[in-house]
DNA sequence: GCTTCCCAAATTGTATACAACATGTATTCA
DNA sequence: TGAATACATGTTGTATACAATTTGGGAAGC
């Protein structure tokens, strides 16, 4: 196994990490922990560090190292801004322009999606839904909008996670709700109908919404003032 | 001077030179040539090129060394494409946004740039225009579009070099009419009127576009065919 | 004369040693 | 007892040495 192998191997394992909230946000990077755990030098650790910094994943903080990048309520508001106009414009660009290999892809993605809802764990099912949506931005292919898509995806994977471990019926029906609509996007992709797949993409997030603003203001907890036992 | 300002001083020169095309799109950086150059060990040196290939400045290539990021005809199309929505959005944002220690930072960026169409060069033209707008990112200040809003702004500044070396009566025109409306978007954003903060850019993006029409598809030259004497 | 292959030189990528900085602890003095 | 400072420890940043890969030129073969 080559150097360069391991450095890969490094950058998908943090990147899943983060996104499915293995390392939850803020949480601390040692870069010394890292190098001989995937037998590197602490150079090339470093590099990759500074890619997953440029790619959003994580913070590099003067003489303190390396922590995961944190979702504060004000990166949240920025979010709920910016991913509406992104995504419609990502969705929009590759109905026009999606390649019949890059759509093979998207539909091979799409049966990973549906195989993690069956029988996947968590990390399976936020995974293979940031790999779908990834397919759409390569199809997109705008070097400018595709940083932004990539910061998106990231914290919608893991403002999703809870998302992604169902604890109840609504949640489980929105569930195949998205995957309904994922299977209605190829069909948009497909039919190169770019109005259509820009109001899918209007709609996959509102669904997505729904789901963060469950996990902002989750259903309070049962109980009287001053009960303090847990379980 | 310490290390941190020899890193710093080399990173602002880099981001000087292709903003204003002293190096030109795909010239090859020489990691030993900047090393001695700016008096840093090559470890730096190769931070700041990830860095600033992280901006979108500068294009790794594997073994091959770091080179000014190019800007084909694909690209430009992108850039066409994104320009618009994302330059509204980001004025939208900023009028939305803007503190008043910002709105005094914009009037100083704009001030500096009049200062430079009367007696600075093109370079001048050019660097004092992006920080006009990257003020106005600041103002926006969203963390999922700065990186979009960046790229756009430099490949922006680079095609437009040639609009900052006016040659002609309608480029002439053309610069008193952008500085007339960085004008008028510094009042939008004053008012907090973001519709007319977004129409603002939508206009200020015609306007460059017109410059990038003429950069693209320059008068035809004079002389009859046959003719292959220059000057 | 042209192509092909191989080697040398240069450049990039990695490892390690060293320097600078930050953090936590213990000791000392008020 | 409390606070402040000095020091020890660990972590980050830089320099340099080394390995690996690319590139250009020259010699050999067709």
């Amino acid at each position: 196994m080559s150097t360069k192998d391991r450095k890969q191997a490094l950058m998908a394992h943090l990147k899943a990490e983060v996104l499915t909230c293995g390392l939850p946000a803020g949480a601390d990077l040692d870069e010394a922990a890292l190098s001989n755990a995937f037998d590197l030098s602490r150079t090339p650790v470093r590099e990759v560090l500074r890619d997953l910094e440029a790619q959003g994943y994580v913070a590099l903080r003067e003489n303190r190292g390396a922590a995961v990048a944190d979702l504060s309520p004000a990166k949240l508001r920025d979010f709920f801004l910016a991913a509406p106009m992104i995504y419609a414009a990502i969705l929009r660009l590759a109905a026009r322009n999606a390649t019949a290999k890059q759509i093979i892809a998207l539909e091979d993605a799409q049966e990973a999606f549906r195989a993690a809802l069956r029988k996947g764990s968590a990390a399976d099912k936020a995974l293979t839904n940031v790999r779908f949506h990834e397919v759409t931005g390569e199809m997109a292919g705008n070097a400018y909008l595709l940083p932004s898509f990539g910061r998106l995806l990231i914290d919608h994977a893991r403002i999703g996670v809870t998302f992604y471990q169902p604890r109840s019926e609504t949640m489980v029906s929105n569930l195949a709700t998205a995957s309904d609509q994922h299977d209605q996007i190829i069909a948009a992709i497909r039919d190169a109908d770019e109005e259509r797949a820009a109001e899918l993409a209007i709609a996959h997030w509102d669904l997505s919404r729904g789901v963060m603003e469950i996990f902002v203001m989750p259903d309070g907890l049962q109980g009287s003032l001053g009960q303090t036992t847990s379980a």
